[in-house]
DNA sequence: CGAGGGTTTGAAGTGCATCAAATAGTGTGG
DNA sequence: CCACACTATTTGATGCACTTCAAACCCTCG
């Protein structure tokens, strides 16, 4: 990938948008585009890192475990995803672990450049503020729907936030990753997750093959999963 | 309460530690004392608001409700913590509901002030990043140990972030406000709260009587509670 | 075609929720 | 200071949701 390819990687991130180009030039000088194998680890939890990471392609898992090996997923990420940004407030020391699930790819970039830009320019605390606000929401949202959706509610929700096409069949939405990973990610084991899909086809007459999810509209889903969530209707979509 | 006091609450408060007389003034004037009745709101969910709060006595409950009037509790502040502040970010919308679980006080203060301070001094906005970051973390904690913790870990868990005394009977640890509450908070129905302190009990040896509970050492807790988590053993203390 | 991972199914168990009711605790007015 | 009213907490009985363990199935890819 070209220097120019990373300047408009990072430049479309919403972060980013109204970043001086001298900062982005820095960065961009510094970039590094990184492969990863599926399951292999861009850091580990507690680990202390100097790079903060842009997801390119494939799909990054964040997680913490304890030492039984129990694990708890937070979020997996994919393109325009950023991530270990937020260790410039924790001395570089990270709070989770990411793994690549699947052959990804990333740019890796100096957390230094951004902790620096952070700090001497006004316009980019801002934009880091309104982002961290952000995620701060949507974390908000996270807790609440572990506590009041049960297994196939939140599997309906999470469809709802994905984007979706309109084909001749219907609306169709696709899960994005394994269902395995996914199940972790919506607080549950694989085992639920197959049992509640089915119960999910079966209460709002959604159609499952593989990955694609096929129905006549949203209300299905909506109908079924948002009278457990505190939410306005129109559900916000989940942010990258 | 006088102006001097109010002064000194938040001054004390570890977000403006570093902020500017000239500011802590123009706050301090536009103050005012609200005491709040149990059972009262402070602020509704999805609300705009122009104002943000400190605690000065009792607790305070955050959570949403669905319709259906099935709740999720984020949090139960008291003295010290500073509520409605984060919707600087989000035009003064509320992402909570606040009520008063028992007769409290809280300063009201405009957020107006604090919105044109965050945006026009770079010091006071790293103050606020920072407390966004530890929040942040607060967070993905919260998440962790509801994924992976069980009902008396969880109340093991907290137990162990609560200040503790040494006295001649042992360690002791008193529940902060009612365990009704404390149920909701740590997402759990009240009857299982009460099961499950008593399996509490039986696990590690703990004593309870009413709101206080004694026992030789925090180990018999954080032997029992602290392999369920991954954060490292000396667990952080909770942020107020 | 065969190996291996992802996914589903079955059977059984556990943990938590729910509903109902008893008990303990607290504050109030007499 | 006591009795009552009301709330908080506990207990019991039962049901449901999710987990666990085991095994089958399916799909993809070398």
């Amino acid at each position: 990938m070209q220097k120019d390819d990373i300047y408009k990687k990072i430049k479309a991130l919403k972060l980013f948008h109204g970043a001086s180009d001298a900062f982005l030039a820095r960065l961009v000088s510094q970039a590094q585009m990184l492969d990863i194998e599926k399951g292999k680890l861009l850091f580990l939890h507690e680990e202390t890192i100097d790079r903060f990471f842009i997801v390119t392609k494939g799909w990054i898992k964040l997680f913490r475990e304890t030492v039984e090996g129990t694990q708890a997923v937070f979020d997996v990420l994919t393109e325009g995803a950023m991530l270990g940004d937020e260790t410039i407030f924790q001395n570089g020391v990270t709070s989770y672990t990411a793994e690549a699930i699947e052959k990804s790819a990333v740019i890796s970039l100096p957390l230094s450049i951004l902790k620096e830009e952070v700090e001497n320019n006004p316009k980019m605390a801002q934009a880091v503020l309104f982002q961290m606000a952000e995620i701060n929401r949507q974390k908000d949202k996270e807790l609440e729907h572990r506590t009041i959706q049960n297994a196939p509610q939140r599997i309906g929700c999470f469809l709802l936030r994905l984007p979706h096409e309109n084909t001749e069949d219907g609306v169709l939405i696709k899960f994005p990753y394994d269902k395995t990973v996914l199940a972790y990610r919506l607080g549950m084991q694989p085992e639920t997750f197959s049992r509640a899909l089915k119960k999910l086809k079966q209460e709002t007459g959604v159609k499952v093959h593989g990955a694609k999810v096929v129905m006549e509209n949203l209300y299905q889903l909506s109908d079924y999963a948002c009278p457990a969530c505190s939410s306005e209707m129109p559900c916000a979509k989940q942010e990258a």
